[in-house]
DNA sequence: GTTAGCACTCAACGTCGATGAGTGCTAATA
DNA sequence: TATTAGCACTCATCGACGTTGAGTGCTAAC
């Protein structure tokens, strides 16, 4: 099947691409003048008569040019749209920003996150899954000082969290590492939803109920799998959407920023669209949604294994320039795998296993 | 001395309380009439022209109301304001947000810095000082599995930093606690600053340059020094500021939020004034600060001994609820205190030592 | 010392006509 | 039959202009 005949396809690139590059309607003499069409602007009226009753154009008001429609933005990002390539500049900025090292997965994907904003000009957003699927991987209790000890806990997504607990000032050193032994022979491998009353049993029978370190412990391998299990959201770039005329509107720019501090509206349409594909683009973000309804979101994410690590996502208006924002996290997603591998020193792949 | 008879106190005190009530310039006749100060306003008037005279009243133009200057202000701050009761609401509120009992205090500071965005309506900024009096307290190396560990820093201002490491597959576990010793012996007690080349060296000394265990844990331990000592910044209901008329310009609005998110400056900024008082405020941000330049500050600092630990504030327009944001902070300061006194157990004190 | 009265100032607001970009339709053209 | 020139019509935008009303400073009376 084909979709639009070559002229029409033409014609609704240009627009869109005019669109995205003005925020203005655009009407049939500015097509038939700056783009090679070699058309007269009656021409292209009648066929962009005929694209907006395809449902891929709008008009604002009966005099105004035509605008994209959410449809006619899916059909541009599908078959229209040409990549961006990468500047010298932008590609300098991501290396550097991504060869700082960091051993944490978390602070990777957030200084990923920072690049792409700084990039794109547009919002971004990073989260960490909340997932039952994560597996715990070591536990540990190391003492500190008298009286205070700090429970360790490390899972197979790279995620490590500890939480300080106090204990009986005279607990010797080898005490902490019988119990961090039982602990992590009881839980390591474990998924968090996995771990529930009868495990927790079984670490009391072996280790006696009596004893006074095992409540502050369990505690502290408590508070660390809350922490994990807490998903983390952050926005970086929020004030990038100034620079875009639809937000020049207060109520608009305080919509989209309040909106975007609803944590969980962001977690629920992020996850609400799939991810087949590497770069996974949902344009039009509903009508639920005030204040960004009329925004896309272009989003990638990474996993580790077959465990879901964190994704990436850009938020922009619908007029959003969608080839510079993929090329842009194509390219940052091979440099994070990169350095994902080089901190985990495993394989890493998509999804798969 | 006395500053302004109790007339003209009494007037500028209505004067600000209107203009910060309503953002509007305030005239004579609002005055008279719902301030019950039994005088006319043709006499109130005259009392306007001195107080605009003596620098305590500004004129926007000449036909309308006067607006408080920042001299007005701090008078008004210093001598004629009210502090504001907090709500059985915000109470509750305050007291739910701090008893979650988070183990870390950087996370407790974070966890007021949110609650008092939300009760007083402006953005808060907390920040962790870049300061080289911390003291490290104890460095751990804790095996995870074969060939990987941890390096956990602890030090007096209740920090705990992690960085994983590699190691050689076959080491021991006796090894670790032994090089955790020997970091610890050396290291523990000095500041960061204190840490330099000929400690370094002393600890090569001790356990043999040729241990190829040794580079792991030093770059370890720097890196977790390195995340002691980077500042950390936040902000909270940065969106607030739509509330306000003065930001209902979107030039405005884009302004003060960009300027909030240059760091540095808002570091600078916030540990150019002193902090003699539990709660300290500046008027007026100056002329240097595009976009905050109308701005005050609220803030108050987190000491545990003699370590700076963290600093909350409040940024907000020049016609703030002082009043409310005082009576804010010096309650949550409280909660604050307790809430550190009980997850660190040790006696906490302003400053002094 | 206080107040009533009055002339004056000036931002804010609504109205109104001009302007111009853009459309749809029709008739002429290739 | 497809394309284009021409034309009447629509409608947002913008500047000019007069009105309104809040507020002031000053003067003269109380």
């Amino acid at each position: 099947m084909i979709i639009l005949d070559e002229r029409k396809r033409k014609i609704l690139q240009a627009i869109i691409d005019n669109y995205i590059d003005t925020a203005e309607p655009v009407g049939s003499r500015t097509i038939a003048r700056k783009h090679e069409i070699g058309l007269s602007s009656a021409t292209i009226r009648n066929e962009m008569a005929d694209l907006e009753e395809m449902g891929y154009l709008e008009q604002p008001h009966t005099s105004a040019g035509r605008i994209p429609s959410d449809k006619g933005y899916r059909l541009y990002v599908d078959h229209l749209m040409k990549l961006r390539e990468l500047t010298d500049e932008e590609i300098d900025y991501i290396q550097n920003s991504m060869s700082l090292h960091i051993s944490e997965l978390g602070q990777i994907i957030r200084q990923a996150s920072i690049a792409i904003s700084k990039i794109t000009k547009y919002t971004a957003v990073s989260m960490t899954p909340q997932t039952s699927r994560i597996r715990l991987k070591a536990i540990q209790v190391v003492p500190i000082e008298a009286g205070k000890a700090l429970v360790i806990v490390v899972t197979n997504s790279g995620v490590i969290r500890n939480s300080p607990i106090k204990i009986s000032e005279k607990m010797s050193p080898d005490i902490l590492i019988h119990i961090s032994n039982i602990f992590n022979e009881r839980l390591s491998g474990l998924t968090l939803d996995e771990i529930n009353i009868p495990v927790i049993r079984s670490i009391e029978n072996k280790i006696g109920t009596s004893n006074e370190i095992l409540m502050p412990v369990l505690r502290g391998v408590e508070e660390c799998i809350t922490k994990i299990d807490t998903p983390e959201i952050f926005l970086d770039g929020a004030s990038n959407i100034f620079e875009y005329p639809e937000f020049r509107d207060t109520v608009k720019a305080r919509e989209f920023l309040s909106k975007l501090d609803e944590k969980d509206v962001l977690r629920t349409l992020f996850w609400s669209f799939d991810d087949e594909n590497d770069v996974s683009i949902q344009i039009g973000l509903g009508n639920n949604n005030e204040g960004i309804k009329d925004c896309s979101i272009i989003k990638t994410t990474y996993s580790l294994g077959d465990v879901v690590i964190g994704s990436i996502g850009v938020i922009g208006p619908t007029r959003m320039e969608y080839g510079k924002v993929i090329s842009s996290m194509n390219y940052l997603r091979e440099r994070v795998k990169e350095e994902i591998e080089n901190v985990i020193g495993e394989n890493f792949s998509k999804g798969g296993r």
